[in-house]
RNA sequence: GGCCCUAUCGUCUAGUGGACUAGGACGUUGGGUUCUCAACCCAAAAACCGGGGUUCGAAUCCCCGUAGGGCCA
């Protein structure tokens, strides 16, 4: 396909939703599939709910998902003189009117309307004004709004994604396409936009479905070809209902804050209606380009499931070198309360991330698995401690283990593995009784890696250390 | 209320009239492995919204319901 260009087009009135995210990754996926231009227009017209920290918000998110545009931003505000200059022609070629009822006499003959069963459209009243009423109308001080002429007859078009879609135009009467105050209408913006900016293919949320008749009524008006169309399923929550802040966490930055990778919330975006041939989950972004395909996205709206997000960001974090996971990690653990940069060694870090990394489903984790590693004053629980050494005789063979660890000249998780269960088979008792025990003493943890690798990483002296200092806690209990 | 969209395991989906005993993945459950947890391996449970057609044959095509969703007020 030749010179393809796409956009995505936020309005600057929240943080940026993963429902937009979804939507800007399918276009920027066209796009590079495409070899085509993906470019952002911020729809600022709304000022009263626009604000520019919510701008940088969507930014910001786009930019971590790696969702760079090759055109603007370009903002509706600084683009007002445009909409107004098409308005006019429109105006001029009598495709469009002026109109001065109020909102509260439209909101009037909309009730009588619907009181006698009849649908509540424009019923036309500006279009057959006298010259004299419009002059009693200007002289009152009315300023007028501009309502497209909607003709006769059916408009249908072909979406990409769902087929042929049919709307009955009387079903739609003569919308407003500038507003009094000289502020565009979202369809009318969109569409002088979109033609300006040279978009060929519209890809965007189903809801917007309804709003495409009136736009093409746009496009003829001016005699302008159409772009090609495609709505995307809509992501919703568990309840079935559009994806909303009342299902949990809808940001993207917030996914950010939480420890997911960019790439697995786009692995994850991406098959969210969309399948590719091959029979997998994980996919790089390379891989998503390379197969991705409009005609393949499904029509159904999907579910946003948090625990196939969390599965897949584990597959990226396995899938990251270590250095890489350091980097990545590092501003997580800063966060820390007992994090302290003098004591901090990157070839030491590494060690760690290397029994963490597969253990890893968010990023952020690091701060709860990793704690031990970098602190040696562990606070025992006697209630932990006492349920790990119910046999009588721990604290005994925890000195004998010890004596056998400091005399290893090797201090490797195989020698120490080793020594332990010789120490275990001679005495005839099983490894357990031993491992929980130390485990707590080295960790204050019953959970987590090896025990064996985490002395190894550790090493000689801190472990020795911790477990001299539990044997003397459990003596005293 | 009007218009529009949609309908396969709990969730994401495969499926384009016969190869469907409906496949995969996440999740769930059970088992194995292990020092614990996670991972890993094995196994299991789990779906074609309902009703009519069309056809030799329907998850697949058509119609009508139903349900969910969206948009417009």
């Amino acid at each position: 396909m030749d010179n393809v260009r796409v956009r995505i087009a936020p309005s600057p009135t929240g943080y940026l939703h993963v429902g937009t995210a979804h939507t800007a990754l399918f276009n920027w996926l066209f796009a590079k599939h495409n070899k085509g231009k993906f470019i952002l227009r911020i729809e600022d017209t709304d000022i009263a709910r626009s604000s520019k920290e919510y701008e940088e918000n969507i930014i910001e998110g786009l930019k971590w998902l790696g969702l760079y545009w090759d055109e603007g931003p370009y903002y509706q505000t600084q683009r007002l003189d445009l909409y107004k200059k098409y308005a006019e022609e429109l105006l001029k070629k009598e495709l469009a009117y002026y109109c001065y009822c109020t909102p509260e006499e439209l909101e009037e003959r909309r009730k009588e309307a619907l009181a006698q069963k009849k649908p509540p459209r424009y019923d036309r009243k500006c279009l057959y004004l006298s010259d004299e009423e419009r002059a009693k109308y200007e002289r009152e001080g009315r300023k007028p709004a501009i309502r497209l002429l909607i003709p006769e007859g059916k408009t249908i078009f072909n979406d990409i994604i769902r087929g042929e879609i049919e709307f009955n135009n009387q079903d739609i009467g003569d919308f407003v396409i500038m507003k009094s105050d000289g502020v565009p209408t979202y369809n009318f913006a969109v569409v002088i936009d979109d033609y300006t900016m040279g978009i060929t293919h519209v890809i965007r949320g189903e809801d917007h479905i309804s709003n495409t008749p009136k736009q093409l009524f746009i496009y003829n008006a001016f005699g302008w070809t159409p772009p090609e169309f495609a709505h995307l399923p809509l992501l919703l929550g568990p309840d079935r209902s559009k994806l909303s802040k009342r299902h949990g966490v809808t940001s993207v930055t917030e996914y950010k804050r939480m420890g997911y990778l960019p790439q697995a919330l786009v692995n994850y975006l991406a098959l969210l209606g969309w399948t590719p041939e091959e029979n997998k989950e994980i996919y790089t972004i390379e891989e998503l380009i390379e197969l991705f395909d409009l005609r393949k996205v499904t029509k159904n709206p999907g579910i946003f499931d948090i625990t196939k997000l969390e599965w897949i960001n584990t597959q990226h974090i396995r899938r990251l070198s270590i250095k890489e996971l350091a980097d990545l990690t590092l501003p997580f653990l800063k966060e820390a309360e007992w994090f302290r940069e003098e004591n901090f060694n990157l070839e030491y870090y590494y060690k760690v991330l290397g029994l963490l990394q597969e253990r890893l489903k968010t990023l952020s984790q690091i701060r709860e698995y990793a704690d031990y590693f970098f602190f040696d004053n562990l606070e025992y629980d006697k209630d932990t401690v006492k349920k790990v050494c119910k046999h009588p005789d721990t604290y005994f063979y925890l000195e004998k283990i010890k004596d056998e660890w400091n005399k290893l000249d090797e201090f490797t998780a195989t020698n120490l593995e080793t020594s332990l269960k010789t120490l275990a088979e001679q005495n005839q008792i099983p490894t357990k009784n031993l491992v929980h025990p130390i485990r707590v003493a080295l960790t204050n943890k019953t959970i987590g890696p090896g025990l064996y690798e985490i002395a190894e990483v550790l090493g000689k002296e801190k472990t020795l250390k911790r477990l001299e200092n539990f044997i003397s806690f459990l003596k005293q209990i």
